[in-house]
DNA sequence: AGTGAAACAGGCGATCG
DNA sequence: CGATCGCCTGTTTCACT
C-alpha cells in the first residue's frame, strides 16, 4: 500500500530499538546510533508524521486481568456487502480486539478475548450471533499462545 | 491462569492510561489519579514484578515498512507431539509474528506477515512446508485489518 | 503503600552550520 | 538534516510515615 523510500537505515536503527521497549530514553537511543537526542527526536517525530509509528502502548497479559480464554473466529456474512455494519457492531464488542476481512474459508476473521470459556460461549451466543448479516462462526480456541512479537526491522 | 485479586482501581486507572500511550509521562498518570509521582512509578513496578505488564512497545504500520501481506495460517501436525520442535522451527521465522496450540479445526495457529503475496507464497513452500511435522496447512489472507486493539481494562 | 524533596537525567524547542 | 545549547519537565531514590 505504501512505499518505504523515505526510511534510512537510521530509521530502522531507531525503529528496532524503539520496538522493544517504549520507554527506552531517547538519549541511549542517540548514543547507540552516534547522533544527538534532538536528531533521535526529530526522526521519530517524522516517522510518527508518515504514519510509519502508530502510537506506543504497554502490553498486558490478558491472563493476568482475568482474561484465560482467547480464540479466533472464522465469520461467515449472509451478503459481502454487509461488511462494514458488521465491522460496526463487532467494534461495540470490546472483547473483539482483531477484526479482519479475508478471503479463504471465511468472510471475516476476530481474534477475540474473554474471562472463561463460558463467557465466550455468552459473547457469541448473546452478542455476535444477534448481529445481523452474520450467518454462522466457527471457532478456534487458542489453548496457549506459544508466542507473539513484533515484525523485525529489515 | 492467575488471579487477578491483587489489582486494585488505582492499577486498573494505571494500566488503562499506559496501555494507550507507552511514553506518557509518569507525572501526568500522577496528576490524573490524584497521588504523588513515586506512587505510581511503585505501581508500575510491581505489576510488572508481577507479571501484568509484560513490557512496552512503539507500534509500527507494517504496509510502511514494505510488509504488505498479512496472513492467517491453520496448521495440521503429523503428531500432536511434535507441537514443541515445530514451535522451535516456526520461531525461526522472523515473518511468524504469533503462534498458538489450539483445538479445533487446526492444532496450531499462526499469523504472518510478508511483503507480498509472492513473498508468502515462498516461506510457505520454503520454510513453512519443510518443517518435519507439519503435514499441511490453510491460508486465510487478511485483504484488510479493520481494527486491532488492546483489551479494555476493567 | 504513599509522600515530598532532592539529585539527576531526559525532552524538546530555538538557532546555527 | 544534524549539532549544540538551555530551560523545563520528568524520573528515581530515600527518609519518613
Amino acid at each position: 500500500m505504501e512505499s518505504n523510500l523515505q526510511i534510512d537505515s537510521l530509521d530502522k536503527k531507531i525503529l528496532s530499538m524503539i520496538t522493544h521497549n517504549a520507554r527506552i530514553p531517547f538519549l541511549e537511543v542517540a548514543r547507540e546510533c552516534k547522533v544527538s537526542g534532538a536528531a533521535i527526536h526529530q526522526r521519530i517525530q517524522r516517522l510518527m508524521n508518515m504514519g510509519v509509528i502508530k502510537g506506543s502502548e504497554f502490553i498486558i497479559n490478558p491472563s493476568k486481568i482475568g482474561y484465560h480464554t482467547c480464540a479466533f473466529m472464522g465469520i461467515f456474512l449472509k451478503k459481502a456487502s454487509l461488511f462494514d455494519k458488521v465491522v460496526k457492531m463487532l467494534e461495540e464488542i470490546p472483547e473483539v480486539v482483531e477484526c479482519h476481512y479475508t478471503t479463504g474459508e471465511y468472510a471475516m476473521f476476530i481474534k477475540i478475548f474473554a474471562k472463561s470459556n463460558e463467557h465466550l460461549k455468552r459473547i457469541l451466543h448473546d452478542k455476535l450471533q444477534n448481529i445481523p448479516g452474520i450467518s454462522s462462526t466457527e471457532t478456534i480456541i487458542s489453548l496457549d499462545e506459544s508466542f507473539k512479537r513484533q515484525l523485525p526491522i529489515e
